[in-house]
DNA sequence: GCCAACGTTGGC
DNA sequence: GCCAACGTTGGC
């Protein structure tokens, strides 16, 4: 069991959305990143924690957790012309992205950046290096446990 | 809107 | 394979 956190700007897909989704579950379509993809491909198993982290937004932070539900598949939008995420380069039986299935688990008050960046505990968490613009991060079990106990 | 940081592209 | 140019991310 591993844990993770992965971002979505609340415009698109905001915890909520994530609450009022049929299964409460969503595709995590648009990732066009390959360290993400091979995240999501690769290390990603079902039943990981992920913290699920609004950005790009008035109050970037932790808003709820969640977690992973399917086997990687290959993401859909990548074949559809229409979409902003259409990959012409991507090939059907040969395709480029996988993603994998969330599911929501509960809300939390939301756990602000700053907020993360006072505690010691998190000093190392990747998504807080500096830099840093991955939209899916590993997590450890201690910082977990600390978010997840502590702050929430 | 700014801009630092980073990933990708493409000419060579 | 190098690396400059360009595009994107994302907090502020």
């Amino acid at each position: 069991m591993r844990y993770w956190l992965m971002k979505s700007e609340p415009d698109e897909a905001s915890i909520d959305d994530l609450s009022n989704a049929p299964e409460r579950t969503l595709p995590w379509t648009g990732v066009r990143n390959y360290q993400a993809r091979n995240f999501m491909r690769d290390t990603m198993r079902v039943g990981d924690g992920v913290l699920f982290y609004h950005s790009s937004c008035p109050e970037p932070g932790i808003a709820g957790l969640t977690k992973v539900v399917s086997t990687p598949y290959p993401d859909p939008t990548q074949f559809d012309p229409k979409s902003p995420y259409y990959d012409p380069k991507s090939k059907p039986e040969e395709p480029r992205w996988m993603l994998v299935d969330v599911k929501f688990v509960k809300k939390t008050p939301l756990i602000s950046l700053a907020e993360l960046r006072k505690h010691a505990e998190l000093a190392d968490m990747r998504v807080l290096a500096k830099g840093n613009r991955l939209s899916i991060t590993p997590v450890t079990e201690a910082e977990w446990r600390f978010i997840t106990e502590r702050l929430t």
